[in-house]
Order: C-alpha cells, then structure tokens, then sequence
RNA sequence: GCCCUCAUCGUCUAGAGGCCCAGGACGCCGCCCUUUCAAGGCGGUAGCACGGGUUCGAAUCCCGUUGGGGGCACCA
C-alpha cells in the first residue's frame, strides 16, 4: 500500500512551529517513501476560521515549501478538502454511525454525570458514565419532551485498546479507561471526534503523524475506525505515530504567544524556509553522528518516521539562528543575492549583486544583512555610535582619500593605512572605526575598504565632512 | 485523583549489551587569524536521574522510585 499522510490544521492565525514541524515530517515521509502528501484544512469551528487565517496558511505552507499532492486549490480525488465544505459528508456517516449501533444518543448533562459519580462514591471526574446506552423509546421521548437535543456518543467496547505507535511502539489503554466520546453535538455540529477519523478514512491515509497530544485520542479514532469498517467506509485503521512536542522555555509546551513560537516570526527575521526547517528536523530527529546541516534532498533521502524518538525537545532559538546561518552560506552567490533582493527593494540589481558578497558570511538572517547594508541605500544614515567619530582620525582620512587616482578597495586600503596607522600611529582597530562609524553608521559593518568602494568616492567623502560637521 | 507518556553534557542529539572511563552540535571559556562583526582553525568546560535486578559484561534489557510532559469538553 502506498504511502499517504496528511497535515489537516485548523487554520486559526499564525502557524505555530510544532505544527510547522508535524507538517515537516509528514512531507517528508511522503516524499521519501513516494507516497501523497495530502493537505486539509480542518475549518469546522467558523467562529475561529477566518478567510485570512485560511489564506495565511496556505500562504505558509508555500512559502516554506512544503508542497501538496493533494489539497485545497490543488484539488484532488478524495475533495474537498476543507472540512467547511463538507457537512453532508459528516451527517451521513453520523446517520449509519447511529442506524449501525455503534453511536447513541446521549441526554445527560455533564451536571448529571458528575452527580451520578458522587451518589455512587466514585470520582467525580471520572468522565461519562454510559448512562444512556440502555435508554428505551419511552425515556428518550421524555426527554426529548424536556426539550433536550441529544449529543451522538460511540460507544467504546469493552476490552482494551492498542497499537504499536510509529514513535513509541505498543500502546495499550485498557478496557474502561475510556469512556464514550461524543461526535455530534445537540445542534448537530459534527465535532473533530468525527470529522478528523472519517476523513482520513475517506482519504485513504495509511499514515497518521501528529503531535503527542491527540495520543489519549487514538483509542477512541482506532474504536470508530472500527466501526467505519463495519459500517462499509473504509477497510483498514491506519498506522499512528505520535511526535514529541516542541518545548520552549521553562519547560512548558512552546506557546503561540511567545515570538518565536510562530512561523511569522521567522518569515519575518528573514530565515530560509530551508534553515528554519533544518532545525526543527532536528527536534526529534538525527540524520547521523556528527551532522546537524543538511539540504532538504538530503533530508527527505534519511528521513524515517521510526527514527523519529520520543522524547520532547526544547526549542533553542540559537541555535535556530545558527543553523540558518550555515544555510545561507550554503547558498550561491546569486542565490543569496535573489534571497536578499525583497529586503532591500529600494536597492539596484546591480547593487544587491555587488553588496551581498560582502555580508552572505557574516550574517545569520537575511533581516541581519539587509540592516548592514542600508547604508549603501540610505544617504540620511543614522549613527548609531556617534561617540566613536573621532574627528583627528575623519581628519587625517579625508585628504588621503581625495588624493587617490583610483577609487578601489586596495587603493583605500593603501591610503588609509598609510594616513592612519602609518601617519597617526594608530592601532587598526583605532583607525578604521571612526570611519567605519561615519561611513555606514555602524561600528558593525560589511569589511570597510569594499564598503567604501562599493559606496563611491563622492558618497563616501560626503559622509566624512558630514561626520566633522 | 485516574489514564497515557518521556528520562544521555545547560540545550538538541549519537549510542539499538562489549567499538563508550560516552561522540557531535549550540552555548560558554581560552588561543590563532583579523579593519569591526562574523566566518574559519585549535583547545577547554559539562552528561548516561536514582535504586534494584538480568548478564562474564549495561547508557543500552527488566522492575521500581523520583522527576518532567500530555490527556481526562457538546475545543481542535
């Protein structure tokens, strides 16, 4: 049987990188075992699914490459997929759920569960207690009188439920442990409960990877799974495997809340979608012994879910940074300056293609290197560091550098050796910041001799007297 | 409380009984290179949670303890 695997989100605002991660290695798995990549969109709460946050997504999930086979706007043989469009889908098999036997209706209130706990002496959390499995016409009637609307609840056989877990091999959760779950609301709203078993069923996938969360729910998915079979919508239950979460600080599962939670954050700072996705491989994930860079090629030729381990890894924006750093310097030169071009987009082609040697092996985002190279751009530069100008150095610079025939890195090299550390008798260090600083603004800069030629001699005196002024 | 789950340097990990008095990476600390910052090079710091087994031999297997995480909704 081929591989097919899901990402099914719901599109509520930014997408948060545990789930970028989840979304990560069902497309690799996908493509390392040529099998489908399905995308769906699990939009059924509309209060929290807006048209923005749906385009938002699909927006980053382009964005960091992950592509779909099938999905929303890719269209595919088991459509739609967005599960919005497809109530009707939901109502029918709750209808043969319930005709089947395998679903009830339900008139308790959490209050009277709770109460029926407490007479008995059990713990009150105990959860439903299965109380309107045996109901007959007569008490649904007078319930239904009552005007209660019933819930739909599957009911979970008696024995114990497992499966041998793609991350953390057998799983058991026995029998009692699990109490009836509901799948359809009073109002008839299917719930997830429902909505995410049956279209996987319906979409044939073979593989379900999500985060370790829903763990606790595969019991009750595995029991409808069952019944799907039994009621004809399907023929198999899917393998399960569950990722570790991604932790942030303090131990706690990293928040949406917190920036570098969120996708956008790094979108933002200027990450390679190819860097930011080399790490969070990496969360849970090894390709070998002493390697932590690796291409996405290389990525999808080693990646297994069984390699996958269990335990939750803490997310160290460092690190991040660093690992993004490596993949910028594994980029071209043409393709680090087509990277670089929408951070600077008052800025030339030719420019951008002159500048983005300069920076490429010293920046860890793109961000980063637009910042160091805005002065090339900008003539109102602003100094950052304006107590490093010293004027007895711009002094001594400026009519070395008037004086020169040519205008070119090792000409200005020459001259301001010369005047400076020669004429002056200072430290490197000592002579080159203060132009540095009048120069780009910045006592960190790309290397100040080619910043200078790529600037021009009428710019770059400019900012000297500017500098004395 | 009940259920599930996890446990190697501060962090991410390699390790699937002898190759490990535990390897790599990030961080941190030195040094080299050097016009700043990086990059690069060299060196250093630091770990198998604890207790029992099994075995000639355990980071690796089993049990327990402790600690962490998750779940127990008419959310997803």
């Amino acid at each position: 049987m081929t591989v097919r695997v899901r990402f099914a989100p719901s599109p509520s605002g930014d997408l948060h990188v545990g789930n970028v991660r989840t979304a990560l290695f069902n497309w690799a798995y996908a493509r390392h075992s040529n099998g489908t990549f399905v995308f769906r969109v699990e939009d059924t709460d509309a209060a929290r699914s807006t048209d923005e946050s749906y385009a938002r997504l699909l927006d980053d999930l382009r964005w960091l490459g992950l592509d779909w086979d099938e999905g929303p706007e890719t269209g595919g043989p088991y459509g739609p997929y967005r599960q919005s469009e497809r109530r009707d889908v939901y109502a029918e098999v709750a209808a043969r759920l319930l005709k089947a036997g395998h679903a009830y209706e339900s008139y308790s209130t959490p209050e009277e569960v709770e109460a029926r706990h407490r007479a008995a002496g059990r713990d009150p959390k105990l959860g439903y207690d299965g109380f309107d499995r045996l109901l007959t016409d007569e008490q649904r009637a007078a319930y239904q009188a009552e005007g209660r609307a019933p819930v739909l609840r599957i009911r979970m056989p008696d024995e114990d439920v497992s499966w041998d877990d793609l991350v953390r091999g057998e799983i058991t959760f026995a029998a009692g442990s699990v109490p009836d779950f509901v799948v359809v609301r009073g109002n008839g709203d299917p719930l997830y409960t429902l909505t995410n078993p049956v279209d996987d069923a319906l979409m044939r996938i073979t593989h379900v990877l999500r985060g370790e969360d829903l763990t606790s729910s595969t019991p009750r998915q595995i029991v409808l799974y069952r019944a799907l079979i039994d009621i004809g919508v399907t023929d198999f239950v899917p393998q399960f495997g569950h990722l570790p979460f991604v932790m942030g600080e303090g131990n706690r599962k990293l928040s949406k809340r917190a920036p570098e939670g969120s996708l956008s954050h790094y979108r933002e700072a200027g990450y390679l979608p190819d860097g930011l996705l080399n790490y969070l491989a990496l969360l849970g994930w090894s390709i070998g012994p002493d390697r932590d860079v690796f291409t996405r090629d290389e990525f999808v030729a080693a990646f297994d879910i069984a390699d996958v381990n269990a335990n939750p890894a803490r997310f160290d924006p460092k690190k991040c940074e660093v690992i993004n750093a490596a993949h910028l310097r594994l980029l071209s030169a043409d393709e680090f300056a087509r990277a670089l071009a929408p951070w600077l987009p008052d800025a030339s082609p030719e420019l951008i293609e002159a500048a983005a040697p300069l920076v490429q092996e010293r920046v860890q985002t793109l961000s980063e290197a637009a910042g160091m190279l805005r002065f090339l751009v900008d003539d109102e530069i602003e100094i950052v560091d304006a107590a490093k100008l010293d004027p007895a150095v711009i002094t001594a610079a400026v009519p070395a550098l008037e004086a020169l025939p040519s205008w070119d890195t090792a000409a200005i090299e020459a001259a301001l050796r010369t005047a400076l550390v020669d004429g002056l008798g200072l430290k490197p260090r000592n002579a080159f910041g203060p132009i540095r600083v009048a120069i780009t603004g910045r006592t960190v800069s790309p290397p100040l001799f080619e910043s200078l030629e790529l600037l021009g001699r009428d710019r770059s005196l400019a900012r000297l007297h500017a500098a004395l002024a």
